[in-house]
DNA sequence: ACCTGAACACCGTTCAAGT
DNA sequence: ACCTGAACACCGTTCAAGT
């Protein structure tokens, strides 16, 4: 009969008290010991679900972005501009993944697009692909344009910027990194977010 | 009539043990203790000449790059800072190269370090690339820094910025793209120098 | 002015010991 | 299987005390 997280396991409290934490502040540190007092928890145990700090670090990453919706939040005018923005970033980066699935994703692409001679139909395929992501960016900047958010300007361009940002960070997923990604990776998307949105 | 360093001030031991740390291994940690022992000096006195780590690595950094001639671009004050700054970004770019380069580079870093399981080696490997870009991009912000061309803040961050930005643009070298890849890297290194050095 | 080294408040990881 | 918490080997910075 209890209401709190008492029922949770350990591996649930830690990753509890982490988003919760990265939901207060997006730049924390996410240390060991703080996110293991947070969760009521011991070092070693939060170790022993999280084998290294890198590990948490993604799983965290995972289920934030899980739990964004997107497309709503872009019309969430309660929430701030550039938060929105950075949210839809997110969600694009949900769909590279972390750890595994994002150097196995990486794989892929350069298997497929980068390897082989470029013939005609590749060339179109990836395209198509690239211009997807793009008009779904632009739509983004469009609903803020709209908004009086973001100044009249060039929407393509300033799209192509943030999806070479969402690149340079999907890339950096599957490259071995520090264990301060979560916190860097956060960096980048506002200072991007910020540079399009102007002062 | 001494042969050996004792002529030398601590402060300039502590730049010789650290430049010689950095010559041996340029991805050093270049930790104060281990500078301070290597300088035959305390880490009181290391504090001392240089209050912060920082400050150290940033003057490690401008010796070691003043020596080596590569980097005249950026201390050419006659051009406006973003555009040298665009202009170390593009040297970056270089080593990327463009077409079958660009795309057996991105096949090699993928090969390497993406698709085999992260080894200590291959994680400490890729790190130490990794943070040997970070320097050098720092080091060109610092340039602009003392200039008053970029205001104070946080450089590393900077960097890391623009090394995302890097990294998308040399992925996008080796993926297809529109014949427009000239003129749109462009327009977003220079959003991205623009981002970074305010308005 | 310059230097010392201990002390402080942190890291991430390991591990014997418990249940 | 899961969890504990001490211990280890590091950080960078501060500071009373010396010369």
């Amino acid at each position: 009969m209890e209401h709190d997280t008492g029922e949770l396991g350990s591996r649930d409290k830690v990753l509890l008290a982490a988003m919760t934490m990265f939901g207060e502040d997006p730049g924390a540190r996410l240390s060991v010991r703080a996110v293991a007092s947070r969760a009521g928890v011991s070092t070693g145990s939060l170790r022993y679900h999280f084998p290294t700090q890198r590990e948490l670090q993604d799983e965290v990453l995972t289920r934030i972005y899980d739990l964004v919706v997107t497309d709503e939040r872009i019309h969430d005018s309660t929430v701030p501009a550039r938060d929105r923005l950075v949210g839809c970033l997110r969600q694009v980066l949900t769909r590279v993944g972390v750890g595994t699935q994002a150097r196995d994703g990486m794989r892929k692409v350069v298997e497929e697009f980068v390897a082989p001679e470029p013939t005609e139909e590749l060339h179109a395929a990836y395209l198509a692909i690239e211009r997807e992501v793009r008009r779904r960016l632009e739509y983004w900047l469009t609903v803020l344009t709209n908004e009086g958010a973001l100044p009249d300007g060039d929407n393509t361009r300033r799209a192509r910027f943030l999806i070479t940002v969402v690149n340079g960070l999907g890339l950096e997923r599957a490259l071995p990194a520090e264990d301060s990604i979560l916190q860097s990776e956060t960096d980048t998307l506002y200072t991007a977010v910020d540079c399009v949105l102007g002062p």
